[in-house]
DNA sequence: TTGTAGGCGTTATCAC
DNA sequence: GTGATAACGCCTACAA
């Protein structure tokens, strides 16, 4: 009763068929389109498909019908609430139209990402989710070349010909400054992640630098590029403090929550007051946001939903249909409790 | 110049073959096995590819080969940090070996388990990573019926036959418990994931009451079970300390450090000390638990590890190796600040 | 070392 | 509505 034991040579549709006494396009066209056919052979076919036990063979299908029935995602990381919960959207997204997602991550390294997205292209993937829309040239080749649907995520295109669904980074980032900036801020110091292949990153960035520009302001000095994570927030932090800039600001904008909430913890061990002594917004709004205390102001990105709507937007594309271009997912200020005025005197 | 135009029908390895002037078999050789070729056909057939773009097809590979090169990993959820390292590490591991990730999420409902399984089994994964032991007879008949190599992660197989890499979570939960008790703790109370269906929170949860019930104590009354994140975490304290046990007790068990971070924050909410007027302790040591303050006393699981070991270990067995059936990863208590000795008086 | 030929399990295109 | 039959693109004995 051992299980490799009872492993028995699965049965082929031609076994079905047989077993149901119809020939091998009526069992398959049984299965694959039950209105093409007649009610009873339809029966006899499914109840012969259930004794044997018959698990269609998707390779055989795929290589017939000319699609996988997958879906490919290649991710900075899995490791970050946001990439996970979307993540999870989409394989469930999928998982309901019959799709299942193949997951590549790259770690942030371009090249890693060119060779994991070939390896999907290769395994057939009749779609693909990217992330952002700053990639290597090869990498668009390859899709290119495939011709296979695909859809950037958490951007919108400014070279305004692929699909994506996302929303401007630059103007919701420079929507945090403007906040902060409002409430009287004029000393502003950012720790942003790694700008060099991740366009988030950097449209983050120049909304900051832009929002300051306008009003005659900047940060120079006071910017810290790091691998998003807390750890890296945190360390980010301190080394901000130890420039000659000192702790000349009273607000730090952060590129997404892991650095704020990095920050934060780093403020608290130093005993620096948030929001009294300094002023920390977050990007994203992951769960973690709104439970701390105080809690972190940040901007709300519906990361389920971006991975919903990518997933559906390339079921749309292969069942024929046409979706817009781009697709905007609604982003929002929240505002909570590490943001206020600054102190009148410092 | 549009994506879609410049799409070309791509070549098939016969079209390499012509180009380098040999045969089909060569050229799937010098390609697969280039150990199998003269040196120079072996160039020929290269840069034939290389000129043509030439993408291997992965279904008809895998039809004729009887491989997909493709593991499938079905998870409760990816939105968890333990689980989203462990996806990550078997990402990579798998990418290394020119392997490719499924995954399937179904988001600790068990028919949907079986559901995804089926679907991962119909793409033709080569091997299997399931967590836990505990899974629908239905699941276990497709695997075995499959005869697709799996292993079965964050546990040990107490029937004694399946392939796992794991630990105890029985005993590490009792330990945790035996230094709360050492501590000198005596009125207990438990955040307990789901444990229907779930193996692992209910041997953490009979750690616990293990412990406890050779010291004569129990936690009766003052155990809730709730879904492992943050929020229910919290939710779950705020319900504990409604009912008629009230707040008579001195230590509060968690299931995983979601539950015990959800804790804290209430805590911190409701004004009551930890660890001064209540100890907590979680599971898991996710990055969070270290980096709070006070940092919170856990578990140590390797996460990243058992994802790696996993997807090794199905390497090993898919290229006919031998691994030992059981594989445990070392788990290990650390004590941070949540934990310290009940007050005196109460 | 290289070439030939026969599958791999389905789907799709035709007639019937 | 149903049934032959030819792809689908590659691998792999086996023969040369």
């Amino acid at each position: 009763m051992l299980g490799a034991a009872m492993r028995k040579s699965s049965a082929r549709l031609a076994d079905v068929a047989r077993t149901a006494g119809v020939s091998l396009s009526t069992a398959s066209r049984a299965l694959a389109e039950p209105g093409l056919v007649r009610e009873d052979t339809r029966a006899k076919v499914e109840k012969a498909a259930a004794r044997l036990g018959y698990v269609p063979h998707g390779a055989a299908r795929a290589l017939a019908s000319r699609r996988s029935r997958t879906i490919g995602a290649v991710l900075p990381t899995v490791d970050n609430p946001i990439f996970a919960s979307a993540t999870q959207a989409i394989a469930q997204e999928l998982a309901a139209s019959g799709y299942t997602l193949l997951l590549a991550a790259y770690d942030y390294a371009p090249d890693a990402e060119v060779a994991v997205t070939r390896a999907l292209l290769e395994r057939g993937v009749d779609g693909l989710v990217l992330v952002g829309a700053d990639h290597q040239r090869e990498l668009f080749q390859a899709v290119d070349q495939a011709g296979v649907p695909c859809e950037f995520t958490w951007t919108l295109d400014s070279s305004g010909y692929r699909h994506c669904v996302g929303f401007s980074n630059r103007l919701a980032s420079a929507q945090i400054t403007q906040h902060l900036l409002e409430l009287g801020h004029r000393k502003f110091a950012v720790l942003s992640g790694h700008t060099a292949g991740n366009d988030r990153a950097r449209e983050r960035l120049a909304g900051v630098r832009e929002a300051l520009a306008a009003r005659g302001l900047d940060a120079d000095g006071r910017i810290v590029e790091t691998t998003f994570s807390l750890g890296h927030g945190r360390a980010a932090l301190r080394e901000l403090l130890e420039r000659p800039a000192g702790r000349d600001f009273t607000a730090l904008v952060c590129g997404n929550d892991l650095l704020a909430l990095g920050a934060m913890l780093e403020c608290r061990e130093r005993g620096i007051r948030v929001p009294e002594d300094l002023s920390i917004t977050g990007f994203d709004d992951i769960e973690l946001a709104a439970e701390l205390a105080p809690g972190l102001t940040t901007l709300h990105v519906p990361s389920g939903e971006v991975g919903r709507r990518a997933a559906a937007r390339l079921l749309e594309r292969l069942a024929g249909r046409k979706v817009a271009r781009e697709e905007q997912v609604p982003v929002e200020l929240i505002v909570r409790g590490t943001t206020a005025p600054p102190a009148k005197k410092r």
